[in-house]
RNA sequence: GGGGCGUUCGUCUAGCGGCCCAGGACACCGCCCUCUCAAGGCGGAGAUCAGGGGUUCAAAUCCCCUACGCCCUACCA
């Protein structure tokens, strides 16, 4: 079908898929559904030595995660395949042959060590490396006999320029005799990425080539490579990077980086696209919070920024609790119960769940991720029977007013079965007026009563859900403690 | 050393010649609401649009130069 967009995620197995890498396979991703393309996944595996079991998987999974789902790759295959470069090695060894063959590639005999920065500053032109380009057919005879490991170079022109339209960024033009005659090919057999991914996009049809900026410079190469087979180039986007808060390239020692943590620490995945899609792109001068609808449908080339993004983790922050309360409580009810079968004591579990979700609402305005809940939740199901009853006294009164408000307050708990919240207030609002105590001293007292501490939601929805039975328990406990330790 | 890309509030960004002595958002500060904490509402502070030259009646927007940052310059991707 021609004319039908084809784009590729191709992450390279070498460790735990980081937020760059993913933001690149959602951009990709948007661009597919909002032309109503294919989304593929090629996994990159040419680099043996690098190679980190798992990987795959992890990236997997995060994608997974985030909703963001493939026509054709690893578990779902498609008629391109194999999607895995390490299983396409013949393909590779025929065209840098052919390339060879061509007088477009060369095979190269040098040993050579990886050139350090300083050998860099040092190097006058950039293929001063290598002669092997231009051995007599003697030499070569000789040189392959003596030696069995060898590696396979692109024979770059020396002069001319090569340039790519990129979708992003406009015109970019190359001056030939600065490229140097890069490997293609390895000595282990693998290619190199230059020729692999050349080869890949051109046999899976890929329609546009959407990837981080650092792979502008190497397109001078895959242009000439393309050239040499010719093949039909692709269309190039490059798309800004994202760096950490110092702007250099996000990486570990910036705190959290892999997707998987943040789905660990309770990051909605809704919240992760949305923010991500941020760094780089936007609707127009004003739309932040946006469903995955109203991005793919908006999602166009045109609206990518150029310049890298510092990725904000307190904004990330501020826009999952912005997504969490705009979720129902039954949802987030549902939400919650992973990451409480994982952090509650396990004397607490099971959760029941019709009373997860009287809680719910509770928590839902004071989390901004759902491991927050946890820490959080201890007091509906338990008793603190630990806490320090001195906090009970609440500025401006003392022990004999705060004792005398937990008494006539255990009263009235005592007394009504009514235990829903207007009515709760109602009455011990008159409580707390007949003892000449400002609400905010009252209930001071009988949150620290209800839950142990000085900090809750509030107070009288939070005994409707704890219930009769608890609440005047507690406030026996209280009571009793408090004259004890007088 | 060579090559390439980039540069608007601390951060993410809007802006594609006049609507901008630059708009929105996060963070920050203040006020309001209020039983604590939040959430929410309102307001504030914060950008000589990297700097300098042009072009134009008019430039953040177009052109040139410089500075700075980043990326590449690997038998890594």
């Amino acid at each position: 079908m021609p004319g039908e967009v084809r784009v590729r995620f191709a992450p390279s197995p070498t460790g735990l898929p980081h937020i760059g890498n993913i933001r690149t396979a959602l951009f990709n991703w948007l661009f597919a559904r909002h032309h109503g393309g294919k989304f593929i996944v090629r996994v990159e595996d040419t680099d043996q030595v690098r190679l980190v079991p798992g990987s795959i998987e992890a990236m997997l999974e995060g994608l997974r995660w985030l909703n963001i789902d493939w026509n054709e790759g690893p578990e779902v295959g498609g008629p391109y395949g194999p999607y895995f470069q390490s299983e396409r090695l013949d393909v590779y060894q025929n065209l840098a042959d052919r390339l060879v063959s061509q007088g477009n590639a060369y095979h190269c005999y040098c040993v050579q060590e990886r050139p350090d920065q300083a050998t860099r500053d040092r190097r006058a032109s950039a293929s001063a490396d290598c002669k092997c380009r231009h051995l007599t057919q003697e030499q070569i005879s000789k040189l392959k006999a003596g030696q069995d490991s060898k590696v396979i170079r692109f024979a770059m022109p020396e002069e001319g320029v090569t340039k790519v339209n990129d979708l992003i960024r406009g015109e970019v033009e190359w001056r030939n005799e600065t490229l140097n005659d890069f490997i293609i090919m390895k000595s282990d057999g693998f290619p190199t990425y230059h020729l692999a991914v050349v080869a890949d996009d051109n046999l899976m049809e890929i329609s546009h080539v959407m990837r981080a900026e650092e792979w502008l410079p190497s397109t001078p190469r895959h242009l000439q490579i393309i050239e040499a087979l010719g093949y039909e180039p692709p269309k190039f986007a490059h798309l800004p990077m994202i760096m950490g808060p110092d702007r250099a390239k996000l990486s570990k020692r910036h705190g959290a980086t892999a997707i998987g943590e943040y789905q660990d620490e309770g990051y909605l995945p809704e919240a992760m696209c949305n923010f991500m899609v941020l760094l780089g792109w936007s609707l127009d001068d004003k739309t932040e919070i946006m469903s995955i609808q109203t991005i793919i449908d908006n999602f166009t080339l045109d609206r990518v920024t150029k310049s890298a993004a510092i990725f904000d983790q307190e904004k990330l922050l501020w826009m999952n609790g912005m997504y969490i309360r705009e979720m129902t409580p039954d949802q987030l009810a549902g939400r919650m119960m992973p990451f409480l079968e994982r952090d509650l004591p396990k004397d607490l579990l099971p959760v029941d769940e019709e009373y997860l979700r009287r809680i719910a609402p509770l928590l839902q305005e004071r989390i901004k991720r759902l491991d927050e809940v946890a820490k959080q939740i201890d007091y509906f199901f338990r008793a603190d029977e630990e806490f320090d009853t001195e906090t009970l006294v609440q500025k401006g009164m003392d022990r004999d007013t705060t004792l005398s408000a937990l008494k006539a307050a255990l009263e009235d708990l005592n007394a009504t079965d009514d235990f829903h919240h207007e009515k709760l207030e109602e009455m011990l609002n008159v409580t707390g007026e007949r003892l000449s105590l400002s609400r905010r001293q009252f209930f001071g007292v009988l949150r620290v009563a209800a839950t142990g501490r000085a900090v809750s939601p509030p107070l009288f929805e939070m005994m409707e859900v704890i219930g009769k039975d608890r609440t005047v328990s507690r406030f026996k406990n209280a009571v009793e403690r408090f004259s004890a330790a007088g």
